[in-house]
DNA sequence: GTCGTGACTAGCC
DNA sequence: CGGCTAGCCACGA
């Protein structure tokens, strides 16, 4: 394949607009392995930087945050500045902002 | 080529 | 609601 899994995450990542979030899952899935969120996360880990890569708007399925490199607590408090609100520990209108493509 | 690790998910108690 | 287990994938050493 041309591009490694892991760039294409990032390019998945990049593609979610500003103001809306996507799941591990659902990116995944897009990318053809369902089951491969693990993987999904370990290449945002290793995300080059920001704000290339959008990769604070991807959150767990069941709505929870997550992890993040820089801290889940700047995470957090980024999606808000963007519009997103969430709760103590996840997305409060989860399914109205998820990107669904 | 094998092992260990991790920003996950779904199911069960 | 909260915690635990098993399963799945890709990457680096």
């Amino acid at each position: 394949m041309a591009i490694n899994f892991t760039k294409k995450v990032w390019a998945v990542c990049s593609c979610i607009p500003k103001g809306k979030v996507s799941t591990y899952s659902q990116i995944a899935k897009a990318l053809g392995k369902p089951k491969a969120a693990r993987a999904v996360g370990n290449a945002l880990n290793k995300s080059p930087g920001m704000p290339k890569v959008t990769c604070h708007r991807v959150i767990k399925s069941d709505g929870s945050i997550g992890g993040f490199a820089f801290g889940a607590k700047k995470k957090i408090q980024m999606l808000k500045k963007e519009g997103v609100e969430i709760s103590k520990s996840g997305i409060i209108n989860l399914k109205n902002l998820v990107y669904y493509p």
